[in-house]
Order: structure tokens, then sequence, then C-alpha cells
DNA sequence: CCTGAACCTTACGTTCACGTAAGCTCTCAA
DNA sequence: TTGAGAGCTTACGTGAACGTAAGGTTCAGG
């Protein structure tokens, strides 16, 4: 009926994980259930569920957060997913739509700030090894019996 | 007779961490053994040590990498320290010198390339959360009864 | 209808990165 | 010299994040 067209084996293909790995993060409530689903049959996924995985692993890898703190941050898609479901339906309910968007809002400005503390944090660290490189390159180039390299340069 | 002068309990406080992670380094081969000691006797560390398990720390949290591949990726501080050793020393050996200032480079190099692959995967994922965050803020401007806020907004 | 590949659940196993406990020892200040 | 606090070694424990195996089920294609 919905564009539920993806296994757990595709769906891992494609995030480039493992179909185990897609079943525990359902486990501890990252993902859900793939399609109101009977015990027993197959999980079935969509595009959004593709995307929503791939944020998680996004957000794990570059902010190195906890499955636990990850939980949380993302609830923000759990807003969205959920505005998106409610508008399909016809009964928007303002007050609802606002909260949920607000909710969204939070959780991104949250996930935004995390990330340029973790951008600032990288900056400095790239600054300190340029430094570091440099001052190992003078002191090869003093020793250097073969400054012919500096037009090699890259 | 040098400057040790840091037990590991210091050395752990200095460094935000424990003294046990300390000791585990050490046996993986991440740390070298404070102070050549005989077995028993108190680990002993210098401002040096302090300095390279500072290093170690931001690397492995700022690229997320493990103990394992941490361990090659800061050969170069071994360069650094068999080089200051060795300079102390008056055989300064010249052919010696260069190879060690050449690794240095070169796995400074490496450290350089990975923090900068990770700072531009941040930045396109900042900008992606900027994207969303403009677009959720849109939308709540549409529906906001009250754009009063425009005026307190941070 | 039938088959085989992919999936299901359940449950135990594994690796990493330490935590924790026990029993003993070293160090340093009083 | 001595006492206590920090450190030492050894060894088992732990939580997170999956891996893996077993035995049964579902589902798409022929």
């Amino acid at each position: 009926m919905s564009t539920e067209t993806l296994r757990i084996g595709d769906l891992a293909r494609l995030a480039g994980t493992t179909a185990r790995t897609i079943r525990y993060y359902e486990e501890i409530g990252l993902l859900p259930d793939g399609g109101a689903r009977m015990a027993g049959s197959h999980r079935l996924y969509e595009q959004a569920d593709l995307d929503r995985l791939l944020d998680l692993m996004r957000l794990k890898s570059l902010l190195g957060v906890s499955l636990d703190e990850l939980k949380e941050l993302i609830a923000a898609e759990d807003a969205r997913a959920a505005l998106r479901n409610e508008l399909s339906r016809d009964d928007v309910e303002p007050e609802r739509r606002r909260a949920l968007l607000t909710q969204a809002r939070d959780l991104l400005e949250r996930q935004l700030e995390l990330v340029r503390l973790r951008a600032a944090d990288l900056d400095r660290l790239e600054e300190d090894l340029e430094g570091r490189l440099g001052r190992v390159r003078a002191k090869l180039a003093e020793i250097d019996p073969a400054p012919v390299a500096a037009i090699a340069e890259r």
C-alpha cells in the first residue's frame, strides 16, 4: 500500500551495515519496527527508513556518541515522522503540529551545537598538527642534503 | 635525576582519566612504561608523558579510532621522543636523525589527512542540519500566531 | 504448489576498553 | 622508624555493540 519495498538485507546493504545491526537498533528503540508486522513476518522498509538509518550512522560516527545518547538526539526524526504521518491524514490539529515543529527545531539546534563544538575541536587539532608538521619540515630542510625537492613540493 | 615528578594518580587527574586507563594503555603499548622501573616500584612520569597522553585522548575522541589504530597513528611521538632522547646525548648521527624526522613528518601528514577528512564530513553534516533547521523554522514562522518572538530571537 | 534463498526468533559468544576487588608493597612525611 | 595513603600485580567482572549459530518460517519465482 505504501512504498515499503525494502527488506532488511537490502536496507543493510544500502546503508553499509548488517541486518543484525538493524535488528539491534530496532531492539533498543533506535529504529521503529519495520512496517507494523505480526511476529514472524518479514520487516519491510522504505526510503524514509534508509534516510533515518543513514542519519543515525552519520551522527554516531561523527559525534562519537553512544547509541543511548543517540536515541535522545534523533528524537527530531520522530517528530518529523509523526508530523508527516499525521499530515497524511487530514486532522491537522494546529496545536499538535506546532508542538512537533518546536520539538524538531530544538533537537536540531542541539545537534548543531554538538556538531559545531566538535568542528571547533577538530580545527584546533588541525592547526596544532600543521604547526608541528611545519617545524618538522623546517628541521628537515635545514639538514636536507638535497633541497631540490622544494619544487616537487606538494 | 630528570624532571620525573608525577605519579600515576597525578597524571590521571591532570589528564582527566583514571590510573587504570593509564596502566591499560601501557599494557597495550600505547604509553611507555613510566620511567624504567623495576617491577613493583611506582611509575613516574614527566610533562612529556602528560602531553603524549593528552594527544592520545584527543586523537581518540576526535577521530573515533580504536586504540589499535591509534597505536599506528601516534608512532610520530615515538620518533619525536627518540629524537629528543638521542639529541640529549651527543652522538647525533645525521642519517638516523634524518630518518626519524622523515618518519615523524609522514605520520603527521597522515594524521592531518584524517583530521581534514573528518572536518569535511562534519562540515557537510553541519550544512545539512542548518538546511533542515531553516525549513523547520520557516514552517514555524508560517504557522506562528505570535511572531513577536522575532525580536527576542537568539 | 513447491522450493530455496532470505528472513524470523532466541540465545549464547565475542571484542573492546576499561572497572573493581584482593592482597601486598612502596614512599614519604611525621 | 613507622604508619597510612597511594601504588603494584593479578585476575575476574562489566557494558556497549554487535557476531554467530540453531532451528523454524516466509515469500517470490517457477
